[in-house]
DNA sequence: CCGATCTAAATTTTT
DNA sequence: TTTAGATCGG
């Protein structure tokens, strides 16, 4: 294929970032605008034009894009020889291929989330702390805001003001005591230590810049100041660094990523190109204009103006649905009514603010016999017995992780307690030598009985024996040797359920699935173990990995999850105030921008019909709540939406006019003695509606005793329900 | 040391 | 609703 049909049915703007070869380049690609395709054609034009495929760098935000992103190159016939990496898969393959370099044993383990608790536990406690009041994930949280700005424990330390931030600095420093002596990184650490590499080994740098002539950082607007730091230690010299993204679409502040990044890109590159794309090839104008009438509340953004020549479609739908319950079975009805118009389920997608709204829309889909998927792969592998097996796999390769032996070293219970525990582990660090190790040699341990020892003696003959399996090259052979010599299965027996059983064989299907990949690409070259690799991939997993869109499945998902996907039919559930926004969100103003842009994310995802549902009932742990519908719903253009209910008696009604049933009901609607609110004057009782056409007058009684009237067409009274003033002593209003 | 049983606490989003 | 930690009898 030749470089100029790369160029084929794109747009002038489109045009220009494909051939933009050398120096820095900025696109802004607004939602459905045809970035993906812009950036695979433009790396396989450099492949043709000015590089080896094996020169360009492609870091994604999922594996899964980074995974299609190289199947598409395929396709254009520019081979697989590129690297599509995410930057916590870059990283890690950086830091075992240059461990020595960074100071690290090549065998290190990743924390996941629960190892890093289990860490910063311990790091509280050796830091002479209660973990009463610095509770770890509290503390997690403050180490992992210095990590995402590359505040080493020194600086941090260093600039501490107060006790609060003196006690910060001093776990910090344990905790990274605690993850060096186990020879593990958390994922924040991926990312730091690999940009310190590059900062300080220059040599380094300029072989990677060698390698990598060009690189390509896609959702630029959701990187750290670590990544920030990896992506331009990569391309200082040559400078052909291409950033894309959409401010407008960052959501990941909370983790630390700073929108700052791209918009100052032009700063940090005053010769840097900037292509927007504002051609949104995805939605339908009313969707587009919904969207775009919310994210417009949002300050200080760069904005661009989106704009589609697709024809028209439906309206954009609010439902207002009395409970989560009637919201997940209304959802599901029209799932089935899209099905049986003749659409097909992979076409659907359901989000949601939170993990726990999934279920009772899983349970709704169910009853309606609609197959789904959830996008929750990371779920599989924080179940206990996966995690369990796990645990013995990391044992095998780093016999220094303790959080990985104190997990099974006694599970299934074969008679080590915690005093043996926590002697063999106070040993281990006193003499500097990975557990396991001490474990093999437990006469080395003062004040162990010989029935102890024996038994620690046993364990880590188990664990040598895994690790002659695992040496034989096949990781599913390891996962099944671990799994039927451990002893767990007789663990789960009592469980009639065998759900653990299913769960680990699946584990082993993986693992099999993962030594074919291997041995398809095999490459002679290529000296690292495959357990180590394997277990690296299934730590860097995500939830989207999970998802196949050719399984002909609705997706259920995450706000957060749905980024950089699309689908013809979507359904935004859960639109309430403190759920989006979320309540944790509403303290500062700048995290309800960050909910503004979730939203917005969630809406441009929809291709042709798009429903935002809300329920008045919500239960939550098991407690029903009153809820009130989300401060979003307002921002709505009142032209582009209809307005539904969904009632008690289970019928959908559409209100009119549109757009004004939730905020301004009909006036004629409202009884004498409906309470209403006034933004001056707060809640009252209508006394009585005097018509008068146009002049129509309302006589509101407010509860500081007063009477007033409204002129109803210019007044700013609007309708409450009276269970939504709760445990207001209704008492107080009769006369 | 084991396991059953109870209580308290927690849920925002994720590589 | 689920889960982690504490407590206690065997």
């Amino acid at each position: 294929m030749q470089a100029e049909s790369l160029l084929e049915g794109l747009t002038e703007p489109q045009q220009a970032a494909v051939r933009h070869t050398d120096g820095p380049l900025l696109v802004l690609a607004g939602p459905g605008s045809g970035k993906t395709r812009v950036i695979t054609r433009r790396a396989a034009f450099l492949a043709r034009t000015v590089a080896r495929p094996e020169q360009i760098l492609a870091i994604t935000f999922t594996n899964k894009v980074a995974a299609e992103m190289a199947e598409r190159m395929a396709r254009l016939g520019v081979g697989r020889g590129l690297t599509c990496s995410t930057f916590h898969a870059f990283c890690a393959r950086l830091l075992r291929t240059y461990a020595d370099r960074a100071g690290l044993n090549p065998n290190f383990s990743i924390f996941d989330e629960a190892d890093q608790a289990a860490a910063m536990r311990s790091a509280v406690q050796r830091a002479g702390l209660s973990t009463e009041n610095y509770s770890p994930a509290r503390m997690l949280e403050a180490v992992g805001r210095c990590k995402n700005d590359m505040i080493l424990p020194e600086e941090c330390a260093r600039t501490a003001t107060d006790f609060a931030g003196r006690a910060v600095a001093a776990i910090y420093e344990q905790y990274q005591a605690v993850l060096a002596a186990q020879n593990a990184l958390d994922f924040d650490d991926l990312l730091v230590r690999a940009a310190l590499l590059l900062g300080e080994d220059p040599r380094l740098r300029d072989a990677l810049q060698e390698r990598f002539r060009y690189v390509l950082v896609d959702e630029y607007q959701d990187t750290n100041h670590a990544q920030y730091l990896i992506a331009r230690g990569l391309s200082l010299d040559h400078r052909n660094l291409c950033v894309t993204g959409d401010p407008d679409q960052s959501i990941y502040a909370w983790r630390g990523a700073n929108i700052g990044n791209i918009l100052r890109f032009e700063e940090d590159f005053p010769d840097a190109r900037v292509i927007r794309l504002e051609q949104n090839y995805r939605s339908t104008p009313q969707i587009l204009r919904a969207a775009g009438s919310v994210i417009r509340r949002n300050r200080g953004r760069k904005p661009l103006e989106l704009w589609t020549s697709n024809a028209d479609g439906p309206p954009v739908r609010v439902v207002q649905c009395e409970s989560g319950e009637q919201e997940a079975a209304f959802v599901a009805s029209e799932i089935r009514a899209h099905a049986e118009a003749g659409g097909t389920f992979g076409q659907v997608a359901v989000f949601y603010r939170t993990n726990s709204l999934s279920r009772q829309i899983e349970t709704a889909l169910q009853q309606a016999r609609i197959s789904y998927q959830v996008a929750r792969g990371v779920a599989f592998f924080q179940r206990r017995e996966i995690k369990d097996v796990l645990a013995y796999l990391k044992l095998i390769v780093n016999p220094a992780d303790a959080v990985a032996l104190t997990r099974i070293i006694n599970v299934p219970a074969r008679g080590i307690g915690d005093a043996t525990v926590a002697a063999l582990l106070k040993q281990a660090e006193a003499a500097g030598r990975p557990a396991l190790e001490l474990a093999a040699s437990p006469e080395e341990i003062p004040g162990i009985r010989a029935a102890a020892a024996a038994r620690l003696r046993a364990f880590a003959g188990l664990i040598a024996e895994a690790r002659a399996t695992a040496r034989q090259g096949s990781v599913r052979d390891t996962v099944e040797h671990v799994v039927r010599h451990s002893g767990l299965i007789a663990g789960w027996g009592r469980d009639e359920s065998g759900e653990e059983l299913e769960n680990v064989q699946e584990l082993i299907h993986a693992a099999g699935a993962f030594d074919r990949r291997r041995a398809g690409e095999a490459d002679p070259g290529d000296r690292s173990e495959p357990l180590v690799d394997w277990l690296q991939e299934i730590s860097l997993v995500s939830d989207v990995d999970a998802v196949d869109p050719q399984r002909g499945a609705v997706t259920l998902m995450t706000l957060h999850a749905a980024k950089g996907l699309e689908f013809d039919l979507v359904f935004i559930t859960g639109v309430e105030h403190g759920l989006l926004p979320h309540e944790r969100s509403l303290q500062q103003p700048g995290d309800l921008e960050e909910e503004r842009r979730l939203l917005f994310v969630g809406m441009t995802r929809a291709r042709r019909a798009l429903t935002l549902t809300w329920a008045r009932w919500r239960e939550q742990r098991g407690a029903l709540r009153r809820t009130s519908r989300s401060v979003f719903l307002k921002e709505l253009p009142g032209e582009e939406v209809a307005w539904l209910k969904v009632g008690e008696d289970d019928r959908t009604r559409y209100d009119t006019p549109a757009g004004e049933a939730e905020d301004r009901p009909s006036f004629r609607a409202w009884p004498a003695g409906a309470m209403v609110r006034h933004p001056e004057h707060g809640l009252g009782r209508l006394e009585r509606v005097e018509p008068a056409g146009r002049q129509t007058r309302a006589v509101v009684r407010f509860m500081d005793g007063q009477m007033r009237s409204f002129v109803l067409e210019f007044s700013e009274l609007q309708s409450v329900d009276p269970d939504e003033i709760g445990d207001l002593d209704n008492a107080r209003w009769e006369p």
